[in-house]
DNA sequence: TGGGTCATGTAACCTGTTACATGATTAG
DNA sequence: CTAATCATGTAACAGGTTACATGACCCA
């Protein structure tokens, strides 16, 4: 289980709404775990049932009235102890789907196949541009925060695994050429 | 989605029970896409539902009775269609629930987290010994079978993946010695 | 006599996805 | 006038996880 651990880590930075939660997730763990927006309400609803954080509601005339969520003891040690339990070994997976289907396609064209590789490479090279600029922050912010460094090596992972990606896809276009 | 696919392409190499798609399965898919075997026999039921496949109940008096699933044309053509039909944009993601704690890692004590790095590698250089293996098998077979070639390009992403994870790791420990 | 293989699942629960709904304010 | 932003969700469905159940046969 991983969504509530990842709000409350970010809510461990300091109250916030569900709408800025969202935000918050879709620009940093959103490159390494997805989340729909009804299912961040969800979350934080039964989260709020397990104690884990509480809410106060802030009327508001101008904008839709807002509810700001906040840690609880009980969820900062939660947070903890999932922090300190170190459980690699069901942490570690690779779940892919591009994978799944690369797995079939010897039952069609090598040349539809070839262009199938130069798409997936493009588009880990944009992603890689990407990653690159959000390193640049991490880097100037990790001089002063030793969170940002933490949040630097996610991002590292990120550069290395799509500089991998295209290197990948680059030696197997040219064994599926040889295929040809 | 994804695992109705992963059973259509298995079940396209031949008729099979439910049991033996679960090893199958386990053995190969299994590296980049995890289902449990209860899962895989809810998945045939729908399936044969939806005329992808059809079943047949073979009565054994020493063993339990089996059902054999069998690709219907539907079946065949959904496959097809799956396998034609490239959405990388899609298919394209990185889910991983070991960068999700990572990122949160700065609210702890930076040895402990050099140990989890270094369990890390351990368990990266355990599954690249593994996937070394798998390599070798995929290699021979390719020679003859083109099936095999494409089932390599996937053992050898694996590979490619690990060896990046090992050196990523290595690197991120010598950054966290910097941080003591 | 205890554990592994063969072979099937069900039930309950949790998590993820898709589609939809509301409604005011503000910037182009 | 239109689109975006702010801010909340609900409902329904699909997919994934965990725990449990059955029972015979075979091998050590």
């Amino acid at each position: 289980m991983s969504l509530k651990h990842g709000i409350l880590g970010l809510l461990n930075y300091g109250p916030t709404t569900g709408y800025d939660l969202d935000k918050t997730f879709k620009g940093s763990l959103n490159f390494f775990w997805q989340a729909q927006t009804s299912q961040i309400y969800r979350e934080l609803n039964a989260m709020e049932k397990q104690g884990w954080i509480t809410s106060e509601t802030v009327i508001q005339t101008d904008k839709p009235n807002k509810k700001i969520f906040t840690l609880t003891e009980n969820g900062k040690e939660e947070l903890d102890r999932w922090l300190a339990h170190n459980s690699i070994e069901e942490d570690i997976r690779v779940r892919d789907p591009f994978l799944v289907k690369l797995f079939f396609l010897g039952e069609i064209d090598t040349a539809a196949n070839i262009e199938t590789m130069k798409q997936f490479k493009q588009c880990c090279e944009y992603a890689l541009e990407k990653i690159k600029e959000t390193l640049i922050y991490c880097e100037t912010e990790a001089e002063q925060n030793k969170k940002a460094f933490y949040w630097g090596t996610t991002v590292s992972f990120g550069q290395y695994y799509y500089e991998m990606c295209i290197r990948w896809a680059e030696d197997t276009m040219i064994r599926l050429e040889e295929l040809k």
